[in-house]
DNA sequence: TTGAAAGCGCTAACAA
DNA sequence: TTGTTAGCGCTTTCAA
């Protein structure tokens, strides 16, 4: 803590204007006056404060991350892919927790903004995106991550969750089934929804008709995905097959086939979105559809610098990343 | 964007100074005056440039955590833990992930003491720790989380690893059983030696006398446990039990023995660190260890704060923390 | 290619 | 109880 611009300039013998030129790396300067300051750089031990920079360039170099929950390794991965890719260019980043709140996301969109971070990535909770519209107006840009609001829209980067589920429930029809249950999450997430969507899709090419008691919704949770598998057991004719719409609402599912006694031969079985190991060791799952997780992250990272640095083209940017059909034999 | 406490100042019609003052809730200011600035605050819709004022006070409201992993359950139960206890203070938390590198965590020291953080946790990924010393030079508080480093100390938050260890073990051999094998983690971190340690202090207690084969290290990774529940299976004479000494040591172990179909009444039975619901479902694991993970997080951020806001005192305060033996019937 | 100097928006010492 | 004012350390015109 002391030493500055003006302490270097005094040991290079040279200007503190020409100190910051030599740091922020500009060119035309005397190789032999950027030899010296950089010596007396290194001599001094001089680091920059950021603080006065920030203050005179409006720039933090830091983003925020607004997920849903962080102890959660699928968002968590998708922050490993924005850290990983943001890191390289010297921007760090600020993780806020709204434990599935519109409230909190507004509250936590105040504090970024607070924090005069650059950009934001948000990983929305529900449908409602309206709250956003404060970091617009504060000139922050932002880009979705997984998900998208329905009444607000923007920059994002998703995965192509209808063709995911279509090309599993297709495969698991052609495999002879017809009869196939879906357990999915809450509509107000376009994700569910789309899943949803695919699901029907295949169910339509096939001209098999919906049955709507197997037809299952809940939200992304294990809980949910325990008793959303008990509702279809206990049916008085079960499904062959569920597909299952997310990795948590899966673990639950097996959770309790597990403590049933529900073995992989008198249990239905399973596909699903994200894969879950155990579930095909056991037996249970036969199909998985695999996202591209860090790389949802790191697309977005990359948009959110593009904007960052001036890209204004009005244009909203988004992102359909592939999914990956994962067959367990 | 532009609008500053001068601005709010001139229509309030008083100096920066009081703006200030009222901003920052300092007392001694008259009610009516007071009550202007919050109106001239609102109606303008001022917000504090917290670049200026850092650059003034030297705080940044903001802490880092460096931790071995990000995409990680455990570790980012500990981050909750820091985030919303901080969160109250208006505190934010920069995170970063270090891949389990020293290096990195040398990298990410550097990082951080750039950004001004005000302190930073540490869940360190090796037992080296000197390149912290980067950052006690620069003036910045750290207080470690879940491990220590053996080569450099400070303040940490812990669980208490050895007795948690110790209890099971002992309720193991409270069982009746005698032959208990050890799945353990990198003696490089503090953690696993302790929990080694608490299954010594087991068996010597009930004098049993250790059997080096039935003694097994890795690392805490999911493979790591696959490979030594394989090496143990594949002995001569298997042990009855097995204490595995880390959650996901234990799902690679649990991995291993579906994948080779070996039932809970032929496989060995299994105790842990850490609480793997599926395997005591499944009806391998009859006890394990369970930590107060948030606890770890906003504990060391309680320390964390008391140092940021001038609590010098020089000796290191370490607080353990109770685990929880938890028995599945 | 370099230097002088203004000023980013805020806080805090001092004065009133 | 409030105001005046001097910086915090940096970047960036503008001039040389």
């Amino acid at each position: 803590m002391g030493i500055t611009v003006k302490d270097v300039a005094g040991m290079a013998g040279v200007s503190t204007a020409t100190v910051s030129r030599v740091i922020n790396n500009e060119k035309g300067i005397r190789l032999s006056t950027r030899e010296k300051v950089l010596e007396a750089v290194k001599v001094s031990g001089y680091r920059v404060n950021t603080f006065a920079r920030s203050l005179k360039t409006n720039k933090s170099r830091t983003i925020g991350l607004i997920s849903p929950e962080i102890a959660n390794d699928f968002f968590m991965n998708i922050a490993r892919g924005v850290e990983g890719f943001l890191e390289r260019f010297g921007y760090s980043l600020i993780i806020c927790n709204t434990n599935e709140s519109a409230k909190e996301e507004l509250r936590r969109s105040e504090l970024l903004i607070e924090k005069n971070v650059d950009g934001v990535i948000i990983i929305p909770a529900t449908k409602r995106g309206t709250h956003f519209s404060l970091l617009r107006d504060a000139g922050i840009p932002f880009v979705f991550a997984d998900r998208l609001t329905s009444d607000y829209n923007g920059d994002a980067v998703l995965v192509d969750n209808q063709k995911g589920s279509f090309e599993a429930i297709s495969w698991l029809i052609e495999q002879g089934h017809s009869n196939i249950a879906f357990i999915g999450g809450s509509p107000e997430l376009s994700n569910a929804r789309e899943r949803y969507a695919g699901y029907l899709q295949a169910l339509e090419k096939y001209k098999i008709k919906k049955d709507e008691r197997l037809i299952l919704t809940g939200n992304f949770h294990v809980d949910s995905g325990y008793r959303l598998m008990e509702q279809l057991v206990g049916l008085n004719d079960p499904p062959e097959q569920v597909f299952i719409a997310n990795y948590f609402m899966h673990v639950g599912a097996i959770k309790y086939l597990i403590s049933n006694s529900l073995e992989p031969d008198v249990s239905p079985g399973i596909g699903s979105f994200d894969d879950l190991e155990l579930s095909s060791i056991l037996g249970y799952a036969s199909v998985s559809v695999a996202q591209p997780v860090e790389e949802i992250g790191s697309k977005a990272a990359e948009i959110l610098l593009s904007r960052i640095n001036g890209d204004v083209s009005p244009e909203n940017k988004i992102l359909r990343l592939h999914t990956k059909l994962r067959i367990s034999l």
